[in-house]
DNA sequence: CAGGTAGTTTGCGTTAGCGCAAAACGAGGC
DNA sequence: GCCTCGTTTTGCGCTAACGCAAACTACCTG
């Protein structure tokens, strides 16, 4: 196996309260890999092999249905785990997941797993948190898709990569992933002819620069704004 | 504190792979409590003090935005767990949980879940196996909410719910606890006013027959044609 | 049994957002 | 430097579903 530096990742939440050698343990499990931009990690439906914690670079997880229509679940940022069909006992994978930048991900044969649970529990008790953490944001997207419109949607998906992978620039905070209009409708519920025109509606008021799988947000304030005023409160 | 019939919880997946005398040791812990029809057993944005299972009857989770709009999260049935905020960490309920029907919970009090957490470790585990299921259902909702019609939406809720809480009929199936055409466009993400137009047709269809807070699906063959068909092969 | 309350049905006008189509644009490959 | 392909923009017509309003109905209460 080959080794990783354990001080990379110690701080991870996935190992909160774990002794530096019980990571170790953990870690002489896993391999590292690489994936370039666009490649696949694994698909929906494959059998979930392996499970992945991602260290460099960003990873797009997207649901399709039998009809071929696509759901962006979510996007991974560097220190999440992604690919734990095991840990809801499922055999394969629910969702597809993509390399969207150049990254590297630890890898874990699923079959370790229940091994490792019964040696840290720790490790158990760490991944019910993430994975309750996420339950609740999707609770937050349901709502949010039930009660809001398109445009508030947007504002909200768009200021959420910010602040998970948003680059501080002189002004404003760019996405620092490729990401299309496609992306961002298939985040919202929407089509994306309908992001590109709320797009170009807020670059001609300056709230955004924007261009081929590139966002800017120039006045974050204001979209903050946009996302939370409520729908007739519009001309008041 | 009440003494529990153990044999009544014992196959519960929450309690999978535990000895008698770990799951006594637990309920040991519990004590029960009954809630009237139409009772709250907790607030969204209280202190998280409890959490609970579901012995008997049937309980509603809603989530409501600042505004005051709902959304139903999910209907829990017997067997089930729920009220679970410590196991993401929050301090407080992300939602509101209410008795649609007279229901009997086990409740255990948030601060011994650490201990029993730590003194039974497949607790952590089996307790993931749910939280992991129900954000797969959660993406599957988000995915029906994206990419289906509402007409398709609502059927699939109601062959949900008839699957998870149905009375089985000479002909047809019965949800078995009341419920609304506003919770059910809760769930879907529609108004009480297109469920309500929908279910009419549905009706003069002959495919369910339908009072107040109460529903049967007359046809349920017919009714997941309804769901799975695809948007445009109406006139096919 | 009368009255009230909560749920349901239905009609009608409106519209946010979709779907299609076509053009413009920009980045990478040869 | 040119060509090609994927992304983005924009126009236009359409419709599914909403929102409002009013009537209706079943159940519960006093």
């Amino acid at each position: 196996m080959a080794k990783v530096d354990t001080s990379l990742v110690a701080h991870l939440p996935l190992f909160a309260g774990m002794t530096p050698e019980a990571l170790d343990e953990i870690l002489r499990e896993a391999r590292s890999a690489r994936y370039p931009k666009n490649s696949a990690i694994f698909e929906q439906g494959a059998d979930a092999q392996s499970f992945f914690l991602l260290l460099h670079g960003h990873v797009r997880a997207a649901k399709t249905t039998p009809a071929g229509e696509q759901i962006v679940v979510r996007y991974v940022t560097p220190g999440e785990t992604f690919g734990l069909a095991m840990a809801i006992g499922a055999a394969r994978y629910p969702a597809t997941a993509m390399a969207v930048d150049d990254s590297v991900v630890l890898i874990w044969p699923t079959s370790a797993w229940p091994r490792l649970v019964e040696r840290f529990p720790a490790l158990a008790a760490n991944t019910l948190q993430t994975v309750g953490t996420r339950l609740q944001e999707s609770h937050t997207r349901i709502l949010e898709m039930s009660t809001q419109q398109v445009e508030q949607r947007v504002a909200h998906a768009l200021l959420r990569l910010a602040k998970q992978s948003g680059k501080k620039l002189d002004h404003g905070i760019e996405i620092d992933f490729p990401i299309s209009r496609q992306d961002i409708a298939q985040m919202t519920g929407t089509t994306l002819h309908t992001v590109s025109r709320i797009l170009s509606g807020w670059e001609s008021q300056g709230l955004v620069e924007s261009g081929r799988q590139r966002i800017i947000l120039r006045e974050p304030h204001k979209i903050v704004v946009l996302a939370e005023r409520s729908v007739d409160s519009g001309t008041a």
